[in-house]
DNA sequence: CATGAATGAGACTTCATTCAT
DNA sequence: TATGAATGAAGTCTCATTCAT
């Protein structure tokens, strides 16, 4: 192999340096997931990522703004997936929605990320800016994308008329819940508890819910 | 002297002593759900109650105390009425499941109690014995009320065979999740977020729902 | 001693809250003084106080403020006894200066406020606002009240015509550098040095300008 | 190769390398002096200085050894070139003395290295070592220069007879003081302050105290 | 020699808890 | 019972110093 010695600019310690903010993000985003903002210590989140107090503090000047990195990183686009597949969907629009709901789960509903919504809702009101930054970034980009399809649905007379926000909320607090579920009571070793099978539970929701949307012609007798 | 020191046990200073812990309470609920466990004061918590800070540890021997004890006395027979309400219906069972969710959202969703579920689920990874607490009362009994009110739908022909956990997960999600945000975003000052028309979501999810749990004769070709 | 036992609201613990600002104050004085602002713990201010790291921060909210606090509560008023004294003065400009010296070098110079002085120059760089306020508060005062008196001197016919600013700083600097030194060289052992003998100094000082400013009739060979 | 390696020890390179010491002695008295020897970072001392933290440490040792070469650098011979211009002087001792203080100014108290005199006046207690230091450099040589002169005065009959540490005291004092405060508030943007005109002030000072040493005829009756 | 990422002791500050009154 | 001054463990953050490159 004809390479120079020199090929790698990024030495060992070089690529540490670049994976580091991403390593602290990620410990950072179990932790705060797992404890809460409060009562994660920004020792404990150093130590996760393999480093020393210190170093948490060469990348993120105060534990609000690892907080608020954290938060960033795991919302941004979440919902630009969907849109592209919204918008160049050609079936039956229930075919749509069970793809969205069924992608949204995959990506993002049963992953480490969906521990920020958890974060989010549980931190909110003691960071006010953050509030209208999920909102921008969050909640209404889904709430266009999927009341929608719902849209799409009725005007293509796919659907019965009804109000689409409502809908959309129906269709998604289920998934929601259930990644809430998970970094709370589905992370507790607990005796007696309500198993979730969540593929069971996706396909009943939809099963349910998509039903409930449909037109259906009025069955005589 | 005219008026005897024994007339009444509730002399306003009697009242305020016996009312005390439920002053507490109330005041540790409301900062609780508004600030989270760790970012709670309990100074703060004293104040809010009109007391110091040492009555705050005359009645609860610590903070972690006052937390159980908030979250106990939110969670003490929740379900209780629905069970009897159920037990006795006569009715159709759309009409029992509406009834049921209607209730809930009055009596417990759209009150400041609610708040209790949003602590908990931040929480509840910090209080692993909080875990079996709430599953004991609230988790089991509830998907017990529900799923078996599903069932009794399928039992008497009304509804599709579907998995009644899982439908009644679908059932309640849109509920609760509706009272966690009350909570959360729902009081944070935001510019053009989502108004959620609490009436209406609920007319539409059971509308959508129960019309997803009818049988219907198949139309055929 | 036929004296209520009630008699006193002062009990020993509230007698101790109200003089804990003072002592907490005298020690920070001492310590900053010896050791600068930055040098200096809060925790060693309030072990000399005799409280705990805690307390301090009852009285205080940061070291910062306590910082200022000393700075405030030992240049209030340093001038105007001496604006006093010289606004009444019938004596001698002469008379009335050694005075005005004297009596800073015993009220000021001489005592552990003086320490402030040696911080305010060492760490006003550090501490923006408080250029202004010991300017408005020391500088300006102190330079009215001497170079005044000079003025009068020469009003009256008893000094030789000179600028009054700059007499007045001739006049402060060797006492200023004398109190100076004391919270300095003055605290520290060493061999061989040259010992202030602070009341010869003052005299020698006022002997040599009070002679420097006087008017004389020319000596006639 | 158009340019030999070797034809010459002052390349760019070379020299900087050489005055690199030069350079954070400079960078670290400029920084002593404006905020204090712990309120001073060593990495802003290797910054100002156009190197690299790490460099620093190639140079000195620790902080405290920059900081006590910084003082050690900027107190040698300070006195010589007065001693000599003393011993060598044939004028009168009016005029040696207002040669000597000029001199002092303009080499000295009117220089950045001034700086150091604040730095050690508030730093001392911290480093008692440099106390003697400082003493054996500084203090005892100009007191012996200074009082030395005012003793020649008096023995060539020229002053009265007045001790002359004092006096030497009395001399020095408003220059440092002026020194001192050019590090101080006179590097302070403050409003309404009392300016000080270094020239005039030297003038008045000469003009005042030469005057109160000198002998003359008391004019009787 | 030079760099700057990494470390960890130590400083400031908070707050749950105690206890004398 | 009720108070609130006092405590000190613990958390956030800084920065002198080290060392692999």
């Amino acid at each position: 192999m004809p390479s120079s010695p020199h090929q790698g600019d990024t030495s060992p310690r070089q690529r540490r340096k670049e994976s580091r903010p991403q390593e602290l993000l990620d410990a950072a985003l179990a932790l705060f997931a797992e404890k809460g903002y409060t009562a994660t210590r920004a020792e404990e989140v150093a130590r996760r990522a393999g480093v020393s107090k210190g170093t948490l503090y060469l990348y993120y000047p105060s534990k609000e703004e690892l907080f608020k990195a954290v938060v960033r990183q795991n919302l941004g686009s979440l919902i630009a997936e969907g849109e592209e597949l919204a918008g160049q969907f050609e079936g039956s629009t229930s075919e749509l929605l069970a793809e969205l709901l069924l992608t949204w789960w995959q990506r993002i509903g049963n992953t480490p990320a969906a521990g920020i919504h958890k974060i989010v809702l549980a931190e909110v009101r003691n960071f006010p800016e953050l509030a209208q930054f999920y909102t921008d970034e969050v909640i209404v980009p889904a709430d266009r994308l999927f009341s929608g399809a719902v849209q799409r649905g009725v005007d293509r007379g796919e659907f019965r008329p009804m109000p689409p926000h409502q809908v959309a909320h129906a269709l998604m607090a289920p998934l929601i819940f259930m990644a809430l579920h998970r970094h709370s009571f589905g992370a507790c070793p607990v005796h007696g508890g309500v198993e979730v099978d969540a593929a069971l539970m996706l396909r009943t929701h939809l099963d349910l819910v998509l039903r409930g949307l449909e037109v259906r012609v009025e069955h005589r007798q």
